[in-house]
Formats: structure tokens, sequence, C-alpha cells
DNA sequence: TGATACAAATTGGTTTTACCGATACGGAGC
DNA sequence: GCTCCGTATCGGTAAAACCAATTTGTATCA
């Protein structure tokens, strides 16, 4: 019992003829014939009365009907849904996003890919870099951005551009007005960090290293894992923190927070975009992947 | 697409491996590629992504398995559907009957069949003999029971055992007691009679004119399409009437009804197994069919 | 009752497909 | 770099799908 079968079998008991039902389905009338006869065959029962007018379904045949309809609608759903993820339509994109390009360049990714395709619906979910690495990885996302580079073995990284983080404090902060502060200063100073394994604590930690500090040497007074949250603690004259420029920007335009130049320390990070390697990417994917690159320009 | 390929590829999913999968379907791996490619080609995107350790769906490929599995569902449900079918299981069984033998022949039929084969559920229409044929036409029944014969044509009947259609009259009658009753005198009689195109009439309506008596100059006191309400007619002493003996043997047993003997008439008429000229009996309606003859005898 | 259409079944032969075994290729792990 | 494991590809064979032509079967009509 195959397709072709049930199809024929389908527009022979509606044109009520073989030959009818051939020319509709575009093969010979012997064809048909042979059809018929095998899933006839396959059946055990005789699902055509050939009445020398024409044939009309019998008791078996009119259950076989319902049936192959059921069957060819089913396949006909199928090549719909294939057509519909082809061009993108209807389909759930699900992607990630560490917590800075996550809160600051995702939104602006998904407006334009909703713009260009309005069929996507997405599902973006946001977490530290770690967590959105272990989302790709049990499939929950397909695609993902993250403020850290990723292990090369298990993932693809494309570089989208840069951010930088600044060490900021409160307007009135006894470091506001100076031309620079020396990295060694920090160790005296409260300071609120994000939680390890977020993508600006490890830059930060880098950073930092290279001048001889360790973080774990710091006064932290906080850890907290938002940046909105860290910046709101800033305001709150908690202490400093190191706090992406993405974040910022509106503080800083406003006086609220005071950018702090630390001496001979910049510290900035690449933002990747991280898949599976070797993984196809669905046409949303792809499509979101083209839109992230040009949104960052 | 056909419906192979979505096998293997549900089975390919399923192991996680193009090896294992053609394995589990009983093909050689090199086939299983094949098929996948064909599949995926039709589908104009990749289904499986291999991972060098096996393979792994796409985001296309999940909406590809779901789709199948449904495919390969109802596919499953029409075999199984011809299963039942061929044996007579939960299929519903369209009959009818002709008022006497429907009455007097279907239920006994009805219950020895139910008796071998409870799988069969049977609905059963009574009406009078041209409904029936009407009802067959339609493929409203199957198979049916009339009390006179059918055109040749459209129908093949099958002889099935007989009947005499006697003339009663209400004990007290005075008719009861004679010896026998000449055929003209029933013009003169109050008679009760079946309505036109039932078996009944046609069968009395012939054996009368043989006997130079037309139906039209009988004193019909009534016609009525029901045998039993006939019956309760002739009791309440309305007049005499012709009767399918089948319907009145208890009353006869009992003494209320009386035959009354017409002298050199007597009228039998056959029954008839009547379906549809050229077309194929369901399992169930061949059980049926058989078991109507067994009973009758 | 035959003649005549019309419809489905069958036949014979060609093309296409399905399948397998063997082999090439490619990534993962040592 | 080598080996192992898994998929892709190649070449050949057996099966099937398909068609054109023909036969058979069944109503319809004269």
């Amino acid at each position: 019992m195959n397709i072709k079968q049930l199809e024929i079998f389908v527009t022979i008991a509606a044109t009520g003829s073989f030959s009818k039902g051939a020319e509709a389905a575009c093969i010979t009338q012997s064809t048909a014939s042979q059809h018929i006869a095998a899933l006839e065959d396959a059946c055990g029962v005789r699902l055509l009365d050939r009445t020398g007018r024409g044939a009309v379904t019998t008791e078996a045949g009119k259950i076989v009907l319902i049936h192959a309809r059921q069957v060819i609608k089913s396949l006909k759903e199928t090549e719909q849904a294939i057509l519909q993820f082809r061009q993108a339509d209807g389909v759930e994109l699900c992607v990630g996003g560490s917590t800075i390009p996550g809160t600051y360049l995702l939104p602006k990714a998904i407006a334009a890919l909703r713009a260009t395709d309005p069929g996507i619906t997405v599902k973006a979910e946001i977490g530290d870099s770690s967590e959105i690495l272990e989302k790709l990885i049990e499939e929950h996302i397909e695609i993902g951005i993250i403020g850290s580079t990723a292990d090369g073995k298990q993932f693809t990284t494309e570089a989208l551009g840069h951010d930088v983080i600044l060490l900021v404090a409160r307007k009135g902060h006894h470091w506001c007005g100076r031309a620079a502060v020396q990295p060694e200063e920090l160790l005296k100073e409260p300071i609120i960090m994000r939680e390890k394994g977020s993508g600006t604590n490890d830059v930060v930690d880098a950073a930092l290293r290279q001048h001889g500090i360790k973080t774990d040497d710091l006064m932290v007074c906080a850890t907290i894992s938002s940046s909105e949250a860290i910046k709101q603690a800033v305001l709150a004259d908690c202490g400093v923190a190191f706090i992406s420029e993405m974040a910022v920007r509106g503080e800083l335009k406003q006086g609220e927070l005071v950018p702090i130049n630390l001496a001979g320390l910049t510290i900035t990070r690449s933002f990747s975009v991280v898949r599976r390697k070797g993984r196809t990417l669905s046409p949303a994917a792809a499509a979101f992947s083209l839109i992230l690159r040009k949104v960052n320009l």
C-alpha cells in the first residue's frame, strides 16, 4: 500500500471511472487499473465494483476512501509545513543572548527581523554566557549572542562588534573629577560585581589580572546577576562597578553616573554570534544571523 | 516524498544514526542514505545533520518528523480499518426487509449473526418491497429480503423459502365452518388490503386475477400498510384479509382467527434475498447472507 | 438476438526506480 | 598522522512503474 495507489484510488472514486480518474491523475487507464489491482491485493478485498459504465466504491472501498483521504491530507500538511518553514512563515525562532547583548542588542535585532519577516515569532532567552551556551547544547535555542568567547570544538562563533566596559561611580563620588585612578586603588573601594560565569566578569577579571589585581581581593560589597540591578546599586551609592557602556549610556548622559578613568586600563570585549558547530541553521535563524550583523553596524 | 522515505527518516531520527536506523528498517545503510537524500531533495532542506557520530534532526527535520509520524499513523489506521472490516469486526451491516420477512425472518437471522459474529452491529430497515429495493439502489442497505421478485437487470435475487398467504376471518365470521368459499364471493365481502407496492398485495393481486377477479373490484374497507395493524383490524371484525401465515400463526393456534379456504386458490410466495447486481458484498453481508439460508431451513 | 459502443483488464516491452555490495570520503579520537 | 566509525557514492542487478496496443466484458441499441 503506497501513496500513489491511494491517490489514484481517491480520484477514481471521485470521478466514478478508471479512465476519468487516470486522466485526472495524468496517467493511463492501464496504469490506474494496475494500481487499483495492487491496492486491492494489498487490502485483500475488492474496493471498486466495475459496473460496465465506470466503477463505484464497495463497502470496503468507502472505508479505505475515508482513511486514504486522511493519509493524503497528512502528507499535504507535511509538505505545507516544510514550505512554511522554508519561507520562515509561522515558525518560532529560539534565540538567546547573554545579559548585555541580550538586553541591548537582541531587542533591536528582533525588531529588525520582524520588520522583514513578520511570519517569524521570536522566543528570546536571556541568561549569562554560560547559560546561553548550555541552552545551545540542549537545543533550546539555535543561535546566541554572548559577550565572551566559546569553545571552538563545540561551537561556531562569529565576531559581531564590541563594547566598552566602564568603571562607573555615582555623581559626587570621591573619585569624580580625578583625571585617573590607579588600578590598585580599587582594592580599597567598595565594588559591585557580576557573578562568575558572566561575560562581563570574565573580561574584567582578565583585564585586572594583567595589572596584578585578583578580583578575589577586591572589596566586593555585592554580587548581582543583573546589570540593571547593579546600575541601581551604584546609583544608590553602594559602591562602584564595572558596567557595559551600553547599559549606562543614558545615566552617563544625564550625569547621574560618572565614568572613572583607570590609568592604563581600557576594558573592551567583543560580542560573538555563537551556534553549535556542524549544525544547519533554520532559514529563520539564518535570516536572524544576517540581520544581527547589519543591526550592529 | 513517499511513505518509505518517511518511515526510514523516522527510524533514523529515533535511533540517531543512519546505519542503526537502516538496520531497524531492514535495509542497508546505503539505501537509507539514498532515501534520506531523496527526501531532503524533495523538501529542499537538510533534515539531518551528520555529526560524525551519527545524525541529529535539524529544525526542519523536527517539523518533518512530527508530520511524518502522523502520515504513518494514518496509514496504519487505514490498514487496521481494512483488517477490522475483513474480520467483520466493529462494522455496521445495513440490511432491509419487507414487512413480512422483515418482521418474522430478519430478527432470527440477526440474532444468529450476532451469535457467530458479535463484532457486527446490524441496522435493519423495514419497509414494503418497493421501498427496500429503493434503499438498495440508494445504497442505504447492502442486502434485503423481500416477499416478491425483483428486476433481474438491477438486482441479484436468491430464493430463500416460501410463505403461504391465507385469507383469514375473525372467529364467528359467517364464513367460518364452511368447507370452501368461492372466489367470487370475495366481491361482496368487506376486506382489508395491504397497500400497492407491497409483496403481499402483488401476489394476492396476481392470484385473484387468475380467477378473473380484479382487486379494484373488491369491497376494500381499509388499506393498511402494516400486517400487524391489518391483523388487529380483522380481530376487530372490520372484515376479512389476506395475511401471511407467519403473521397470524399465534392467533390461528388460539382460534381467534380462522383460515378461510378459497376454492381452488392457494396463494404462496417465495422470499428472496436481494442485492444489487454486480456489487461485491462486504464480508459482514456475505456472512449474513449465509446465515439467512441456514435460519430458514 | 446480434451489432455496437464503451469501460476495464491484460499483454509485451521500455524506462525508471529500489536495492545491494563494495568502496570512497570525512570527521572524531588516540 | 593513524585508526575507527559513520555516511556518501558508485556500479550493477532485480523489480516496478509505466505506456501503447489489444483483449475481454458489459450494457445499449437496432
